[in-house]
DNA sequence: GCTGAAAGGAGTTTTCT
DNA sequence: AGAAAACTCCTTTCAGC
């Protein structure tokens, strides 16, 4: 039902590139056994329709001086203020992520602190002052693992 | 302090290739005023020492037909459990991040679900048969922002 | 929408400093 | 460590189907 602009073509070149953004393109098209201009197209047609949103370089955060990571969920004094203190959260370096959420918090934000000295000054010199009604702080004191979703929207008939 | 193997140069090319794995290095290369060949040795150095993790393509989950995202706080029934309750979280395709946290809850997940139904047929289904104590789940309406560190690690001396 | 070819660039390796 | 050069391979465009 969903995307009927977007074929089983589509879908092995987004397998193929979405865990190694510099993978050329002419490898892509081998193993499609189509040719290079045809994965160039796609790669345009998927970047246009907004299915491909980018690529990044991962790097290792502890690697460049954070070495803390924590949530941390925000309870706000009115839903009134909701706009303002994202764009105020957003302009804190070390948040990195900020979500609206239902549930035990307003919002859920993701933070980076160099330690646990540094992740204290953000929340208490730079979350505070937004006058927030109350956070809590959730550190992430080990990575569990991190993964992809699997890329298939294709519908299988049956 | 740390990172006495890192330089300014590593800290640029850094910074031009982080929002876009695609770039060429020679562009980068020109940018810094060294080779094409100092880069991809740069680059491959960064790789070995783990500060560079790889490269992706990022697509839009809504897009790839993932519209509700969420987080998942989990309370386990003992700490010994925490291995097997991880590795058993890894082996489920729509749960994309796994945290050991403090705080609230034990562990922490991000989970992709087709819809609402669906994230609800994943909490009942999927997490609740580990023999997890009990989980508590934070819905994303919306996500406000993502960005991405500042990449800074090199000691400015007064 | 794809192919194939052509032209211009880029990636990678080697050699030298 | 980096430069320069050489070689290979890739990207991008366009005519043609």
């Amino acid at each position: 039902m969903a995307h009927h602009e977007l074929d089983e073509l589509d879908e092995k070149i987004l397998r193929m590139i979405v865990d190694n953004a510099r993978i050329p393109f002419l490898e892509v098209a081998r193993a499609c056994g189509v040719s290079g201009a045809a994965i160039h197209q796609r790669v345009q047609k998927l970047t246009g329709l907004g299915v491909v949103k980018g690529s990044e370089f991962l790097l290792d955060a502890e690697k460049i001086g954070y070495e803390t990571c924590a949530y941390v969920g925000i309870f706000l004094t009115s839903p009134s203020t909701f706009e303002y203190v994202v764009k105020e959260l957003e302009k804190i370096p070390e948040v990195v992520e900020c979500y609206y959420t239902t549930g035990q918090y307003d919002v859920l934000i993701k933070v980076f602190a160099k330690n646990n000295k540094d992740l204290l000054r953000i929340i208490h010199t730079e979350l505070q002052p937004l006058g927030l009604s109350r956070t809590e702080t959730l550190i992430c004191f080990k990575e569990g693992f991190r993964k992809k979703l699997p890329i298939q929207f294709i519908e299988k008939e049956a």
